[in-house]
RNA sequence: GGCCCGUUCGUCUAGUGGUUAGGACGCCAGGUUUUCAUCCUGGUAACAGGGGUUCGAUUCCCCUACGGGCUACCA
C-alpha cells in the first residue's frame, strides 16, 4: 500500500511554529516513501475563521518549501480538500451510522447540557454527556424533529469493554470504553465536528499514516470506534509530542513569537526552521545535526522519533540558522541581506559589504545594527580604546592613530590588499604587535566594540576620505 | 476530580542488563603571524525518587513525585 500523509490545518490566520513539524513529519514520511502528502484545510469551527487564512497558510509553506501532492491550490482525485466543501458527503455517512444504530440524535439544549456540566464538576464528577438522548423512540424523534426543534447528532459508545488503541510510537494504549463521551458528530449547524469529519475525510483520502500532535491521544478510541463502525481500515497513528515553551508550558502567543511569518520577518530562513524543527524529536543515527531537507528525506525513519516533549530553545534555533546562512554561497546570501541594506547609503560597497556579514550572520533581521556604523559614525566611549588583551591603552591608541595618518594618506590605490600592506609593514618596523595597532583602528573606524569584518576591510569599505576622517575623530577625543 | 501520555547535562538528544553515560547548543578558559565573530583545543554539567527482578540496573517491572494533554455544538 502506498503511503499516503496529510497536514490538516485550521485556517486560523497564521502557521503555528510548532506545526512546522507536523507537516515536516508528513512530508518526510511520504517523500522518504515515494508516498503522497495532501493538504487539506478544516475549516468546520466558523466561528474561528480567518479570511484570506487558507491563502496565507499556503504561502507560508510554500515558502518553506514544503510542496503538496494534492490539496485546494492544486486539486488531485480525492477533493474537494476544503471541509465545508465537502458537507453534502459527510451527510452521506452519518445517515450510514443513523442507520447502524451507532449514532443518535440529541435535542439537549445548551442550558441543560451548561447546567449539566456545572453540577458535575461541583460534585467532582467527570462532566460527561448524560445519555439522556440515546434512547428516544422514532415516534419522539420524528415529533421533535417536526416541531423544528434544534438537534445534534452524537456517537453511540459501548458503555463497557474497552477499547485497544495502537499508537506507532507508543505501542498499545487502552481505554475503558465506560469512560468514552458520546460526543458530537454533527453541530447543530449542520456542520460535522473536527472528530467526524477527520475520520470521513481520512478514510476517504486513503490516507495511510496520520501524523498529529499528542494532544490527540485521548480522541484516538473515539475515532477507532468510528472506524469499526464503518468497518474501514484503520491508519496509522503517529502521535507527536508537543513543543512546550521555555518555561515547560505552551508555546503561545502571549509569551512570544508563534507563528512562522513571525521567524521570518526576524530573519530566520526555512532551512533552519525546517532543521530546528525536525531536531526536536527526531535524531537519526551518528552526530550530525545541520541537515538539508533533501538529507532529511534520505534519513528519515519512524524509528529516530522521540515521544518527550521538547522546549523550543532559541539559542539554538540562532545557531543552526547561523550555520545554514554559511553553507549559502555569496551571492545566493547577498541576495538574502539585500533587503537589509535599504537604509544604508546607497554608495557603499554591498558586495563587500555582504562578504563580512557571510559569515558572522546568525539572523538576518539583526544586519541593520550590525552595519549601521558605515553610514555615520555612532557616539562611543573612549573606554573602548582600551584593551588589555590587545596591549591597548589611551596613550598608545592616541600615538598609534596619529602615527598611522601619514601612511594612510599615502596610499594611492585604495583597496583592502594595500591597507593591509602597510598598515602591516608599519607595525613590523615599530616591532608592535598587531592588536596594538589594529584594535583602536576599529575602534576609531566603528565606534563599536563588536564589528563584522576587521580594522582593513572596514577601512576599504568606508574609503580612504572616511577613513582619515574618522580617526583624526578619535585622536580628538583622545586628548 | 477522572482518563491518558511523558521524565538522561540548563536545552535538544545518543545509548546499553556490566560504558570513563557519547554528541550538539549555551556557558567558561585557551589558541589562530588582524579585534568581536568564524574556526580549533579543552572544560562545565545529566540517568526524578523509592521499592523490586538480577551476580549486576540509567536500561526490565511496580509505586510515588513532577511535568503535560484531554475532559466543548474548538480544532
Amino acid at each position: 500500500m502506498s503511503i499516503r500523509t496529510r497536514f490538516a490545518p485550521s485556517p486560523t490566520g497564521f502557521l503555528h511554529i510548532g506545526s512546522v513539524r507536523t507537516v515536516l513529519f508528513d512530508y518526510l514520511l511520504a517523500k522518504k516513501n515515494n508516498g503522497k502528502i495532501i493538504l487539506r484545510i478544516e475549516d468546520t469551527d466558523q466561528k474561528r475563521y480567518v479570511k484570506g487564512a487558507v491563502k496565507k497558510l499556503i504561502e507560508i509553506l510554500n515558502w518553506l518549501n514544503i510542496k503538496f501532492d494534492e490539496g485546494p491550490h492544486i486539486g488531485g482525485d480525492y477533493g474537494p480538500y476544503i471541509q465545508t466543501e465537502r458537507l453534502k458527503i459527510y451527510q452521506k455517512y452519518i445517515q450510514k451510522l443513523l442507520d447502524k444504530d451507532k449514532a443518535y440524535y440529541c435535542f439537549c439544549s445548551e442550558e441543560r447540557l451548561k447546567k449539566l456540566r456545572e453540577e458535575q464538576i461541583k460534585k467532582k464528577q467527570a462532566p460527561k454527556y448524560d445519555n439522556h438522548c440515546r434512547n428516544l423512540s422514532k415516534k419522539e424523534i420524528e415529533e421533535n424533529i417536526k416541531a423544528g426543534k434544534k438537534y445534534v447528532i452524537r456517537q453511540k459508545m459501548p458503555q463497557s469493554g474497552e477499547t485497544v488503541c495502537y499508537d506507532e510510537l507508543r505501542g498499545k494504549i487502552i481505554f475503558q470504553n465506560k469512560d468514552l463521551d458520546d460526543q458530537v458528530l454533527i453541530k447543530s449547524n449542520g456542520i460535522p465536528t473536527y472528530q467526524f469529519a477527520n475520520v470521513i475525510d481520512d478514510h476517504l483520502m486513503k490516507i495511510s499514516h496520520i501524523i498529529r500532535g499528542e494532544e490527540w491521544i485521548s480522541s484516538l478510541p473515539k475515532n477507532i470506534l468510528l472506524y469499526q463502525s464503518f468497518n474501514w481500515k484503520i491508519p496509522k497513528f503517529i502521535h507527536i509530542p508537543l513543543t512546550l515553551n521555555k518555561e515547560g508550558g505552551k508555546l503561545s502567543k502571549r509569551q512570544g513569537d508563534v507563528a512562522v511569518e513571525d521567524y521570518k520577518k526576524k530573519g530566520y530562513i526555512p532551512e533552519a526552521i525546517l532543521n530546528f524543527s525536525a531536531l526536536l524529536g527526531w535524531h537519526p543515527k551518528g552526530n550530525q545535526e545541520i541537515f538539508t531537507l533533501e538529507e532529511m528525506i534520505k534519513l528519515f525513519s519512524k524509528k529516530d522519533l522521540n515521544i518527550s516533549p521538547a522546549i523550543f530553545d532559541i539559542q539554538k534555533l540562532r545557531w543552526i540558522n547561523g550555520e545554514h546562512i554559511r553553507r549559502k554561497t555569496l551571492a545566493e546570501f547577498h541576495q538574502l541581506a539585500l533587503p537589509y541594506y535599504k537604509k544604508l547609503d546607497e554608495n557603499l560597497p554591498f558586495e563587500k559589504i555582504s562578504a563580512i556579514l557571510h559569515k558572522r550572520t546568525e539572523v538576518l533581521g539583526e544586519i541593520p545594527e550590525m552595519i549601521d556604523f558605515f553610514n555615520s559614525l555612532p557616539k562611543y566611549k573612549k573606554s573602548l580604546f582600551i584593551n588589555k588583551k590587545m596591549k591597548s591603552d589611551l596613550k598608545s591608541a592616541k600615538r598609534i592613530l596619529s602615527e598611522i595618518i601619514p601612511i594612510l594618506e599615502n596610499i594611492k590605490n585604495w583597496n583592502e590588499e594595500n591597507i593591509k600592506k602597510e598598515l602591516l609593514n608599519f607595525i613590523k618596523k615599530e616591532n608592535l604587535k598587531n592588536g596594538e595597532v589594529l584594535w583602536p583602528i576599529r575602534i576609531a573606524l566603528s565606534g563599536k566594540e563588536f564589528t563584522p569584518g576587521g580594522a582593513f576591510e572596514i577601512a576599504d569599505i568606508l574609503g580612504k576620505d572616511k577613513t582619515i576622517k574618522r580617526i583624526k575623530k578619535g585622536i580628538k577625543k583622545l586628548k
